[in-house]
DNA sequence: GGATTATGCAAATAAACG
DNA sequence: CGTTTATTTGCATAATCC
C-alpha cells in the first residue's frame, strides 16, 4: 500500500465535487525564499505533499502556459512555467554547491519523511533539473525538492554534522526487469492470446517464474503499446520549454 | 578509468469504468 | 477483481566530466 504523490486520471470526471475542496492554497504567503529569489508568485501555496486533492480535471492539458486567461481558482499551484524553470535552475545550482549528486538527492528524499513521499531515482532528479518532466509532474515534485533543499542547507550550516540517519523512509518504486528469454516467451503467448484469463496468466507466471502481477501488467502494457495511438494525447512532456535557455544540446554520434 | 549526468525503453501506478 | 488510458517513474546504459 504505497501511495505516491502522483495523480493522474485520464478523464476529468468533473462533476459536483469539483468545487469543493478549494482549501489548500490559503494563507501561507511566502515561505521565506532561502536565497532571496524565488519571488513569490501570486497566490499559490504548494500543497504539501501528501495526497492533495488536486482536481484531476483540467490539469491535464489545457491551460495555455502563456497566460491563464481564465479565473484563478484552480486550487493552488503557481504553474507558471517560467517559475518552474527558474526554480529548477536554482535548485541545481544550490544542489551542486552543497556537493550533492542527483542520486544523493533522490535517496535523501526518503529521509524527509513526508507522508506519501519515498525516494526517487537519479533519473527523476535529473529530469526535474532539466525540465524534462511533464508540467504536472514538475509541479508535484517542486515542493518536495524544495523542502529537501531547505532541509539540506539548514543541516549543513548548522553543523558539519551528517547524521547518517538513512533509516526507513518509504521505499522507492521498484521496477523489475524481465529478461530477454522470458520476454520472448511472453511475446509468443501474446501472439496467440493477447488477453489471457487470470488463470492463464497465473500459469504463464508460474512457468516463467515471474510474479503473476508482473505478467498481468506486462500484458496490459503490451496491449497499450500496440493499440492505435489515441488522437488526443498531447498532454505534456516538455510542451513548454520553447524558449531558448539552451541548457542542453544533444547530439548523437559525432 | 571512475564518478555523474543524460536518455531510451518500458514497468508500475492511478482513475474511471464495468 | 480486471480493463483501458494516461502518466510517472526506474533500470540500464550511453554520454560527459573530471
Amino acid at each position: 500500500a504505497e501511495q505516491y504523490i502522483r495523480r493522474s486520471g485520464r478523464e476529468p470526471a468533473l462533476e459536483g465535487e469539483l468545487l469543493e475542496h478549494l482549501t489548500p492554497g490559503l494563507a501561507l504567503g511566502a515561505m521565506a525564499a532561502p536565497d532571496g529569489a524565488v519571488v513569490s508568485t501570486p497566490g499559490h501555496a504548494p500543497h504539501m505533499a501528501g495526497m492533495n486533492p488536486m482536481h484531476p480535471a483540467a490539469l491535464g492539458m489545457a491551460h495555455a502556459h502563456g497566460l491563464p486567461a481564465h479565473m484563478g481558482c484552480m486550487s493552488d499551484v503557481d504553474a507558471d512555467p517560467r517559475d518552474l524553470e527558474a526554480f529548477a535552475e536554482r535548485f541545481k545550482q544550490r544542489r551542486i554547491k552543497l556537493g550533492v549528486t542527483q542520486a544523493d538527492v533522490g535517496s535523501a528524499l526518503a529521509n524527509l519523511k513526508i507522508p506519501g513521499v519515498g525516494s526517487l531515482s537519479q533519473s527523476t532528479i535529473c529530469r526535474f533539473e532539466s525540465l524534462t518532466l511533464s508540467h504536472n509532474n514538475m509541479i508535484a515534485l517542486k515542493p518536495i525538492l524544495q523542502a529537501w533543499l531547505e532541509e539540506a542547507e539548514g543541516a549543513q550550516r548548522e553543523k558539519m554534522n551528517k547524521p547518517e540517519l538513512f533509516n526507513g523512509g518509504e521505499k522507492k518504486r521498484k521496477r523489475t526487469s524481465i529478461a530477454a528469454p522470458e520476454k520472448r516467451s511472453l511475446e509468443a503467448y501474446f501472439a496467440v492470446q493477447p488477453r489471457p484469463s487470470s488463470e492463464k496468466i497465473a500459469a504463464i507466471a508460474e512457468k516463467l517464474d515471474l510474479k503473476k502481477n508482473v505478467v498481468r501488467v506486462w500484458f496490459c502494457n503490451q496491449r497499450q503499446k500496440r493499440s492505435p495511438p489515441s488522437p488526443r494525447s498531447w498532454t505534456s512532456r516538455r510542451t513548454w520549454s520553447a524558449s531558448g535557455s539552451a541548457t542542453s544540446a544533444r547530439s548523437r554520434s559525432a
